[in-house]
RNA sequence: GGGCGUAUAGCUCAGUGGUAGAGCACUUCGUUGACAUCGAAGGGGUCGGGAGUUCAACUCUCUCUACGCCCACCA
């Protein structure tokens, strides 16, 4: 015997995943096979293990073992990502620990040091991918900075220029002053806040009056801090209140600028006076509202700086002790904000809000109080600045229409299926995407200006000097890119583009793209839009959207809340192969998946199942399968079991086209644990250790084929402990030629067989209901009983005779007659048509026995009168699919015959 | 404001137009050499409320309620 008591991980894991990795054996050679392809998402280089990976992760892993373990050439891309801002900040961060600055250093010396930290630091997660056994194409590993993807980014950028689709604009964009860049849409977050809606006075100019007398416009704001770059009033047109003074101006009461009052259907009439102060240069709204009163971006003022310091506008009207304030309050110094708020109040322009205290007395505050979303950047956690800057942007609505096409055409295929209606409307409804970055870490952006500002892009500095002409003074753009500009290029960058690779051609399409819910529009999307629009092809057939792991009790893990789960703690645990199974039996499409810790157990546990079962199956002699397709077999137990195997295969291959994680593990689970554990291992356990050698022959292949169809069709989602299992059960005859992870898929050439499939099952019920009745009669599980058939036939008779050695095993029946019992008390069984009468050796307890049939007599009398009464309804008989008829007479005879014995039993009992 | 999802056994979740399943938890019994990380036998649900379609609804339609998520917006 080789194998221990117990299955522990741990010893195995770390040999195994070096052995497949050495061999190469994650991408075998396969040139003449059909092609297989996905791409990982590649996590970041500053990034760890976390649960969420761990789950993307295994199902990208079981599906490609899948693919390899049927004959594929299956290829899993694998790669990091540079992620600019992420990594920028941790590099700054630790120089920052040595009291140093980015700054400090020229920017190559910068970039150096953070490639250094790469060297160093980088890629944890890729030891801990293959500490979950995910078997990805490690020898030709990418990175988004790697040569080949800067050629690709590269090319990308010049070619989307010279089509247009790619410009520089002077616009409003989302800038995080923390971080002092600019950020797409997606990268800010909103978030409900409390905070206060200030009223204000803004003198009206020239002496103009409302038409109720007042010399002031009363206007509302959030951000009274924005006031010095305020350019105008607006009002909705249809506003009487205010039509009088419409083109009136107005007097800001700190910076003395005169603008205007406009009428425009962005003011809302409902909210705060219905006045509303127009700051083009720090509010998206107020930026169009502008726009439409004729300003001019170039004109628009700008009162912050990059840190959202104030600064002076361009007309120089900026009061000087504002210069240098922050926006607010910070680090416990008043802002600009309070400044504001202060020298209005001490101007009598604020008017306060009035609200009653818990006593019903009227309290005046200078503010009402107001939730507001506010936005944030996601990286740099501060409030986001609209600021007005140059930034390069995407045309991604041009590039969007071709990505929704290949959706509602049906070139991709979204599953779960709802998500098409979010891409669709994101699609839809797309805006320019900004994809210029201020900082140091990444593609740096090819472009290069004259001194007159006029934009030359081209692969490197010589080209641009070649556009520019010999002479002119040029400089390169500082910028670098969106870092989801470059992995959007990652379905084909990785294979080679733009050069016409071998694996270019053969690998895009992908066949299938993983991922999670929450990367749709920062990846899926743009992958789908550069893809079409470099390959003139979508970059996967399939795209399959999971969720989120979450706490156990339902709640979003968070670093903060201090709720999150390591997976390689778990892995420790339990195992990587239990941690796997509990990802995949829990992901039922559409549904988040709560963690739990008891689940995985029982993963572990189950692993330890199919190891006794091996063990048992050494010592029996049984080893590994001589063949691919089901030995023959005459017994029906094996014919069953074979039978057994071939319909699991068939529904374990059609979970996973359907991409249903869950129905596939648990049609595994199921068919190792409660079939070939439960049933037919101690079925064969009579025939092993019988005098019949041929029939003990036999059942020792079938049981050895049965387990290796187990171990291959378990592998893609337990790989180590079966490729452990794979070898270890082929010693005796001197081991495999080939590893697990590139055997072959299960190919049985067996047919079901009916009649060996209702034999066993009439076996299993037999003994299940002799060893309940036992229970309930208060019987030694193990004592031995004789059974005396009433109603059987030849057929019935030969049955039994042919399980016999099973029925005294497993059943503890050891005889069974068709004589009739003696007399004396008994219990009896129903069972398929016949009744067994169990001679007790003691006193029965009679009430016992009559309760027992009496409950089931009564459970099959009541289905039996269910069925009654809906044949004997005209319209069933005559509406109904003529199958459900024909099944109703069926069942109804079944349960009237079933009912007849039990009642037929119980009379006997007197 | 728009969109999506979820509500089934104590818990976490599958599920099908024809009288409901799994894992865990719970109860009782059990060490006959694969396995106590186990085995056997059980208890437990009017499938969120209401209406409709249908011979038949947990399953389809509408509606209500509760919870969750996404997008947009609220000066």
């Amino acid at each position: 015997m080789t194998l221990d008591k117990n299955f522990d991980p741990a010893a195995i894991e770390a040999r195994w995943y070096e052995h497949w990795e050495t061999k190469g054996l994650f991408r075998p050679e396969r040139k003449d096979a059909e092609p297989y392809t996905i791409v990982n998402p590649p996590p970041n280089v500053t990034g760890s293990l976390h649960i969420g990976h761990a789950l993307d992760n295994t199902l990208q892993d079981i599906i490609i073992r899948h693919e390899r373990l049927k004959g594929k050439d299956a290829l899993w891309v694998v790669g990091m990502d540079h992620a600019g801002i992420a990594t920028q900040m941790v590099v700054e961060r630790q120089m920052g620990e040595l009291q140093q600055k980015r700054t400090d250093l020229t920017r190559e010396e910068f970039v150096e040091k953070v490639w250094k930290w790469k060297e160093e630091s980088g890629g944890t997660i890729t030891k801990q991918l293959r500490r979950l056994g995910c078997s990805m194409d490690w020898a030709n590993e990418r990175f988004t900075m790697d040569e080949g993807m800067n050629e690709a980014v590269l090319k990308v950028f010049i070619d989307l220029y010279n089509d247009g689709l790619i410009y520089r604009d002077k616009r409003l964009v989302n800038w995080d002053p923390a971080l002092k860049t600019a950020i797409s849409d997606l990268e800010v977050e909103t978030t409900d806040v409390k905070g206060s809606f200030w009223h204000f006075k803004y003198p009206l100019a020239d002496g103009a009056k409302l038409d109720d007398g007042r010399d002031y416009i009363e206007i509302a704001t959030t951000r009274p801090e924005t006031m010095l770059a305020d350019m105008a009033i607006a009002v909705h047109p249809s506003d009487e209140r205010y039509k009088s003074v419409i083109g009136k101006e107005v007097l800001q009461p700190i910076t003395g600028r005169r603008f205007k009052i406009v009428a425009d259907e962005h003011a809302d009439p409902e909210l705060g006076s219905g006045a509303v102060k127009i700051t083009p240069g720090h509010d998206f709204n107020d930026f169009e509202v502008g726009k439409r009163a004729g300003i001019a971006t170039g004109d628009m003022f700008n009162m912050l700086d990059g840190e959202a310091n104030v600064c002076q506008t361009s007309d120089g009207l900026v009061p000087e002790e504002y210069i240098g304030l922050h926006r607010f309050k910070r680090g416990g110094i008043d802002g600009a904000r309070e400044l504001v708020i202060k020298q209005l109040k001490e101007l009598g322009l604020l008017i306060p809000h009035v609200s009653k205290n818990k006593d019903g007395e009227e309290v005046e505050h200078d503010a009402e109080p107001r939730t507001i979303a506010t936005p944030f950047g996601d990286r740099g956690g501060v409030v986001i600045e609209p600021w007005l800057t140059d930034q390069w942007y995407v045309d991604a609505e041009t590039l969007a229409q071709p990505a929704i096409k290949a959706v509602r055409e049906g070139d991709i295929e979204i599953v779960p299926k709802t998500w098409e209606k979010t891409w669709f409307n994101w699609m839809e409804n797309i805006q320019p995407w900004c994809v210029s970055r201020q900082l140091w870490w990444g593609h740096r952006i090819p472009a290069w200006f004259d001194d007159d500002g006029n934009i030359f892009v081209a692969e490197d500095e010589a080209a641009a000097q070649k556009q520019a002409g010999e002479g002119v003074n040029l400089s390169r753009d500082e910028d670098v890119l969106d870092t989801w500009f470059s992995s959007a290029l990652w379905p084909f960058g990785t294979l080679g583009w733009p050069e016409e690779t071998d694996d270019l051609k053969r690998h895009y399409p992908n066949d299938l793209l993983i991922s999670g819910f929450d990367i749709l529009f920062f990846w899926d999307a743009r992958m789908a839009m550069q893809g079409i629009q470099f390959m003139k092809d979508v970059p996967w057939k399939r795209l399959y959207l999971h969720g989120l792991v979450r706490a156990e009790d339902g709640s979003k893990m968070s670093k903060s809340k201090g709720n999150v789960v390591d997976p390689l703690g778990l892995i420790d645990q339990y195992g990587a192969d239990a941690l796997r199974f509990f990802m995949a039996a829990m992901e039922s499409q559409g549904r988040d998946i709560k963690m739990d810790d008891k689940r995985v157990e029982g993963y572990r546990n189950f692993a330890t199942k199919l190891w006794n079962a091996s063990r048992f199956c050494e010592v029996n002699g049984i080893g590994a399968s001589k063949t691919l397709a089901a030995p023959e077999a005459a017994l029906p137990v094996n014919r069953w079991i074979i039978s057994e195997v071939v319909e699991t295969q068939q529904a374990l291959d059609k979970a996973l086209t359907d991409l249903r994680f869950d129905a596939a593990a648990n049609t595994i689970y199921h068919f190792t644990w409660d079939r070939f554990c439960d049933w037919y291992l101690e079925l064969i356990k009579p025939l092993l250790q019988g005098d019949d050698a041929s029939a003990a022959d036999e059942t020792r292949a079938v049981a050895g084929w049965v387990l290796d169809q187990i171990i291959v069709m378990l592998h893609p989602f337990m790989p180590f402990i079966t490729e452990e299992l794979w070898h270890s059960m082929a010693q005796e005859d001197g081991g495999r030629n080939y590893d697990l992870i590139v055997a072959k898929w299960p190919a049985p050439k067996a047919e079901i067989d009916t009649v060996a499939k209702s034999e066993i099952d009439w076996l299993i019920k037999l003994v299940s209901e002799v060893r309940s009745t036992k229970v309930e009669l208060n019987i030694a599980p193990g004592t031995k009983m004789a059974a005396h058939i009433r109603d059987g036939d030849s057929a019935l008779m030969e049955k039994v005779a042919r399980h016999n050695p099973a029925l005294d095993r497993v059943g503890r029946l050891e005889s069974i007659s068709a004589d009739p019992a003696p007399e004396g008390p008994s219990a009896q069984l129903v069972v398929d048509g016949a009744t067994y009468v169990l001679p007790l050796a003691g006193a029965i307890d009679i009430d016992a026995e009559k309760a027992r049939l009496t409950k089931s007599l009564e459970g099959v009398s009541k289905e039996a009168k269910s069925l009654e009464g809906r044949l004997g309804n005209a319209n069933f008989v005559e509406k109904a699919k003529p199958e459900a008829v024909e099944k109703a007479r069926a069942d109804l005879a079944d349960k009237t015959a079933e009912a007849e014995r039990l009642q037929a039993a119980l009379d006997r009992l007197g």
